[in-house]
DNA sequence: GACAAAACAGGACAACCGGTCTGTTTTAAA
DNA sequence: TTTAAAACAGACCGGTTGTCCTGTTTTGTC
């Protein structure tokens, strides 16, 4: 099967071509893949070998350990789908509620488009491997930590712009990504994305008791009377 | 302690007390708790037969398979586990929001009191088996989809009562279930329960901006939902 | 008591998992 | 050119997985 390649320019048949960055990449594409379609122990490496098209010795390379893997997706792929779909969007918005608004509306077209839900890579993988290891759950902590702070970032520059004086902005924040994660939990699990709309539209009526026009809108609510 | 010497031959037989329903509560009490702490996949019916002290016969008798066991888990003891939670908690509730907010703090308050968070029996096995078996799926969405019902029905009884009048049922109930997994899920992950009392709070004091004048409500989302 | 079915015991097994190992090819510095 | 390290190939291995199988004991029914 040889006597393929017979340009006189190449004296020599060089079958291989080394190109770490492109390999790790291939092998980061489907663990991605993987482990947000099936999750990471149902992922064997066989599987991620042969989707890849890289060998063993290839793949263990670059990734000694199937957790170093995993933490690699973490810190390269998930991190970065969560500034990309959230974080950079959020600054760019011209408020943090409208922010929310929009990422919201943007991820559940984009999931009506494609016709199925397969969940957040950050919640997925914070699900099934926080309590598995504590490099996991560090790891995935501070993608929280980093989304929650851009959300309540906003909303600090919405005060000093002079809105938002109600607003605890951690709180918010918190509210905004508690929200969303859950959404989508319900959303993935039902495989319909009218949820996240649902939230959305709850979440800007204000969850506050009677919080619609007409009457004085009272907010900080706290029930008044027991009722029965 | 009855007879032990039941038979007059001298050969000792080892006393076996058929006992299916324990046995079989033993098994799922093990499972359940294992699914939780170290989810599905990560749990081998090995360790699982070790920790109830059954053996492999015993267990495929009662479970023919994995999968048959984790559907007996969900549907009696995730399901159960909401019921208890979450569904009664809300019926005996003064209001909807009073029964969130009675929730909310109920759960936050036992999880500081034990230290660590081990996340949400529903959420945890949704994330990892909503794509992994149609059956598991719907079980899970059939759970979810009753709790959500449990609060709307609050809603509506606030509103047969007189108060709530702007309030959609649906949306506050998804936004409620929502907010709650999310946050779990991240309390969860940062292994701190205060995240959940920052929801509360930020649910509490209202979502709706306060900047926002006249009040555009919308009813319904125009996009068609295709399907699926 | 007879007897079929349920309840349980426990070994066996093939497939699979993740990781290691040795060897070969490519690259780049000296 | 020499040479060490990086990059890659592919076989190999011990342990584990879920399930199946045969056999034994208990239970319910006549």
């Amino acid at each position: 099967m040889s006597a393929e390649n017979k340009s006189p320019a190449t004296r020599r048949h060089k079958k291989r071509t080394n190109d770490p960055e492109g390999m790790r990449k291939r092998v980061l594409d489907v663990a991605e893949a993987s482990f947000q379609a099936r999750g990471y122990h149902a992922s064997s490496i066989g599987d991620l070998m042969a989707a890849a098209g890289v060998t063993g010795g290839a793949l263990h390379h670059h990734f000694p350990t199937k957790k170093a893997l995993a933490l690699a997706v973490i810190e390269e792929r998930v991190a970065a789908a969560v500034e990309e779909t959230w974080i950079a969007p959020m600054q760019a918005a011209g408020s943090a509620r409208e922010g929310v608004r929009t990422v919201f509306e943007a991820v559940a077209t984009e999931l009506e488009r494609q016709g199925f839900v397969r969940g957040c890579q950050l919640n997925n993988l914070a699900h099934e491997l926080s309590l598995a290891d504590p490099d996991f759950r560090i790891a995935l902590a501070g993608i929280f930590a980093a989304w929650r702070q851009a959300i309540a970032d906003k909303v600090g520059a919405d005060q000093q712009a002079g809105g938002e004086q109600g607003t605890d902005a951690q709180r918010f924040a918190a509210l905004a990504v508690a929200t969303y994660s859950g959404a989508m939990s319900m959303a993935k699990t039902a495989q319909d994305a009218g949820v996240l709309r649902d939230c959305l539209n709850a979440l800007e009526q204000g969850a506050s008791p009677t919080s619609r026009s007409g009457a004085k809108r009272r907010r900080r609510v706290l029930l008044a009377p027991r009722s029965l």
